[in-house]
DNA sequence: CAGGTTTTTTGACGAAATGTCAAAAAAAGA
DNA sequence: TCTTTTTTTGACATTTCGTCAAAAAACCTG
């Protein structure tokens, strides 16, 4: 730990501050939501000050993007440090991205941002590096347990089939569902009553479509979740007041 | 069909002129692409006029949604009319859905656009229910070919789950490959090649998974696919230039 | 601690964009 | 041809972003 002046401390507080207060202006507002004057009004400092933190107001979103991106990476790295077969390495990884997405609420919402508007061009590329070296960290972390699975010959994918492209498929899946729940407010009306649980018996499906074993039919999946939880997650669901 | 002065057919037209040029400035530079300035500029109308056909930006954006949407809507609807097997019927919505997020390549950037900022509650209530009503048919249309499925004892769900919930699955598997292809530039360099073979594939697997017969093992889906491509969707296929 | 140097902050300014509205122009009707 | 209705216009008010020279604060150093 480097030792910091005390101006030092007050720009990293700063920056924190910027950050936690930027994040309640999208969540509520979206992209206009955030303005650049009521957030240095509200932090009681001069808009120069957060040009001094940020070159724009796009680098302000994708660092708020960086943030979750990062949490999820760790939690996916844990998740698959867990010692047990792969494809419940698998429904583990299932864990943290729902935990995840939970326990953040906004990030999708902030991805969406990003992505949609031309953002990704107006950031500084150190930025921009970093959230693609996190996404292939996250993709890397899924393909290395499905080349697990293969090796120990659980699964066999069909011919022409790369890991990467389950990784693809299971990646879709949830980013999909998330992201039709973060913004259809529908969901319920198209008669489907919870999300979260259709999507784990869809992967499930999935999973069993390519015949990985243990099938989810010869396997209790859910008391894997469970030890999960326990195991991996605890802290994490002890913050999750709603039910699992 | 009514009849039309001039005037009102000159009206009638512009609006086309007014939503084709948005589309090209979306495409080109996302929400901040379309601006109203350039945009009467270069129709040689004063921006005033364009308030006249739309209430606000975003209305032209929803708009703009609305219009792919139908084309969409539509497609699905003839897909499914297709007098085969269910699972080759909802091979047919997979065709479909391909097809038509390669023939408008900018619906994904506008879709996420619209869902991204606070769009939704600016637009008229009147275009936001259009768009809601089309997105619930193309549900119903699909979660009708799964329980033609079932009826036909062609697949039988696990224990509580619905038609809609597998309708889910296959809703955001697509819709999250789509969009993560048209947003994340990395695809290649994270190993998946073809996405659209690899989400084709993982479709297979998650009907293969819930044993929806025939399973791709023991029919050639491939040769639907071309039969469908040459039944249904011949004059789209035609204007398809790449390859398939 | 005084005086000089560097860093940080400020807020006025220019530029661009949105949406409004009264007045002008065009179209329709009599 | 004159009147009424519809449509178009573009100046105006407002908001917001990003910049930058000057002011203020923090930091050295003898």
């Amino acid at each position: 730990m480097e030792i910091l002046s005390p101006k030092q401390q007050e720009i990293r507080d700063r920056e924190h501050r910027i950050l936690q207060l930027s994040r309640k202006l999208v969540l509520s507002g979206g992209y206009h939501g955030l303005s650049l004057d009521s957030l240095s009004a509200e932090l009681g400092v001069s808009r120069g000050t957060i040009y001094n933190h940020f070159k724009c107001k796009e680098d302000i979103i994708l660092a708020l993007l960086m943030e979750t991106m990062d949490i999820r990476r760790s939690m996916f790295q844990r998740a698959a440090a867990w010692r047990a077969m792969p494809r419940e390495r698998l429904a583990a990884i299932g864990v943290a991205a729902e935990m995840f997405v939970r326990l953040y609420p906004d990030h999708f919402r902030v991805e969406q941002i990003v992505k949609s508007d031309s953002i990704w061009e107006k950031t500084s590329p150190e930025r921009r590096s970093l959230v693609k070296g996190c996404q292939m960290q996250c993709v890397g972390i899924v393909a290395g347990i499905v080349r697990d699975g293969i090796a120990n010959g659980h699964v066999t994918l069909p011919q022409g089939m790369a890991p990467e492209d389950l990784v693809f498929g299971l990646w879709s899946m949830t980013e999909g569902a998330y992201c039709i729940v973060a913004t259809s407010e529908a969901i319920a009306e198209l008669g489907i009553r919870s999300p979260f649980e259709a999507i784990r018996a869809n992967i499930h499906g999935l999973l069993d479509g390519f015949g990985w074993t243990p099938l989810s039919a010869s396997h209790d999946y859910q008391a894997t979740a469970k030890a999960i939880l326990k195991d991996v997650f605890a802290e994490e669901f002890k913050r999750l007041k709603q039910k699992w």
